[in-house]
DNA sequence: CTGAAAGCGCTTACAG
DNA sequence: CTGAAAGCGCTTACAG
């Protein structure tokens, strides 16, 4: 392979010209830039980049932390994924994905062997073990997903309890005045998934505020478990109007468990979900839901993570935590509560 | 950071024998080793790793180039990129992941900077216009799917042929005398999703052979209209008592076609798919179908490319194409024909 | 506008 | 069993 100083040597100049022609960190004649230009195509040369990375302690390439634990939806995980890939490459950096399932040890090792300038964090719990680890790094890091602690990283989240009170309102308003919450299932809770209790403790809040009755159950996030504990709500709340869907699995389930009862939303039964419109494509799912915008939260997190990386941010600049406002997309899965 | 510099200083040794003592490359005094470990730990050393890859000429990283196309359906290439990723942990190796929409300039510039020990082809298409890069870049390169040309690279792939068959037979056995086969969208056998029709002329010699009538149909990849694609189908189609389904959007959408309709499998319909049990258990799919064997595949072309890098292959050593052999997981979904 | 030199942090022949 | 030195391929002050 071709260094730089093959290029140097076949353009007749100091491997330093060499490098200053290509980068444009100088000014450069230019009958020497047009020399180093044709040495360069014609010697297919590319730099190195362990040496550059090397030289200049940056390596262009981001660390992408995802976990696929056993009780989450792996799919969904997918589109957060693709939201950091698509955006670090526009922005020039390249992803070093790691799925270990321990999240620690893979962290520290990425960030202590320097083969990243910065770190994504996805699926953040509410007192994530990874979190010491990337604030004792050299590097910057950006959560998607809101942590107890957000010192000394940014953080990018959906807001879950604007997306439970939007939820709750919306079904109120059309008249509804006794509705069910699913959620994910305990252990999803009990490790930490913060984004659950936000958005059922917000929801609650306002079902009391209401004055009006909300139920809420956990479901599995597998099938065929999770299409069972909603058949098994149904039965228990017969008298349900709405239902409030905050379980990746348990949307994909439900046309299924609808029709086996011979059900129909709106008619029937109001339902209103969260989970991206891509998801919603993906599994036909025909509910109105509040978006979680799962590209977006990937793109604003590498955005930021980008300019921490290159100093575009003072190192005093203080670190932000955004929320993405929760927006609903009207599917025609609501309306007016069915007759008593 | 501590380098190896600090680590031989608080040893007491010179930088070649820190070196020496934690690579084990050569015979070190236990007093040495001991002093040099006790230093490593206490300024927490890691090697950095670009300054490694410069020395070495390995960076312990493999490129994984995924792409997601259009056309296909994204949570089917999670699993084959898991398996890539947890096989290449084991070895020792990170994954870089590349999922540029042009996989060709994404290849070149990983490999010819030197990012990458070896490169994960996922998704091959018939002709690869990735192919000729990796043929001239100076990694190996493993691929999963087959295409036209093999030469210079290790090739994992299902037996789509004996998959095609084996649906075939095992319905032919039943009792099946006509039967509707639904493979991808048309673009993704003009792009060269060669696994397409290699399944399907497959399953029709077979049919041939045994006299049965074998209907073929190309449905979408994306819902809803998928759904109607077998609706379209079964209208057209009255008499088929036997569904062979090589579309993974078709197989996740056929559960509720099939209520829509009033029909159960296997009573009124025998259904064979083609797909990885993960993907049956995520969607809670009800069919018999051939493993297709995602995280297995993955694991393979890992292995391989691992062997390839490090040298456990001698360099004339021929590549190999190699076939997973398909297996039908009974879910009960097969019976014999309902009476005509 | 250009070149010679130092340095990034490792590994590994070469010498003893 | 250990050390001094060269080299991996870059970038970037320093000098002119």
């Amino acid at each position: 392979m071709a260094t730089i100083g093959d290029v140097a040597q076949a353009a007749g100049v100091s491997r330093s010209t060499a490098s200053y022609a290509l980068s444009g960190k100088r000014a450069i004649s230019a009958d020497v830039r047009r020399r180093v230009e044709d040495a360069v195509r014609q010697l297919g040369y590319t730099p190195n980049a362990g040496a550059r990375a090397l030289a200049t302690s940056q390596t262009m390439v981001i660390g992408l932390l995802a976990q696929f634990l056993e009780d989450e939806f792996a799919p969904a995980m997918l589109q957060y994924m693709l939201g950091v890939s698509n955006t670090a490459r526009e922005l020039g950096y390249d992803i070093l994905l790691v799925s270990d399932a321990d999240g620690t040890r893979a962290l520290r090792r990425i960030t202590d062997s320097r083969m990243v300038d910065g770190v994504v964090l996805l699926n953040v719990a509410e007192r994530d073990e990874r979190l010491p680890i990337l604030r004792s790094a050299a590097q910057p890091g950006a959560l998607v997903g809101l942590p107890a602690d957000c010192t000394g990283v940014d953080v990018f989240d959906l807001d879950f309890e604007e997306a439970g009170r939007l939820m709750v309102d919306h079904l109120h308003r059309l008249g509804h005045r006794e509705m069910a919450l699913v959620s994910q299932p305990e252990h999803v809770i009990e490790r930490g998934g913060a984004y659950v209790w936000r958005l059922q403790n917000a929801a609650l809040e306002a079902a009391r505020a209401r004055g009006i009755t909300l139920h809420t159950v956990s479901a599995s996030s597998h099938q065929p478990d999770v299409g069972q504990d909603l058949s098994a709500l149904l039965d228990t709340y017969p008298d349900v109007t709405g239902l409030l869907i905050n379980n990746e699995a348990a949307a994909a389930a439900l046309p299924t468990v609808l029709h086996q009862r011979g059900l129909t939303a709106p008619s029937d039964l109001s339902v209103v979900g969260r989970y991206s419109d891509e998801f919603a494509r993906t599994f036909s799912l025909p509910y109105s839901s509040i978006e979680s915008a799962p590209d977006r939260l990937g793109r604003m997190a590498v955005r930021q993570l980008v300019r921490r990386i290159e100093g575009d941010v003072a190192a005093d600049e203080p670190h932000v935590v955004r929320f993405v406002t929760p927006e609903l997309v009207d599917r025609g899965s609501t309306g007016v509560p069915r007759p008593a």
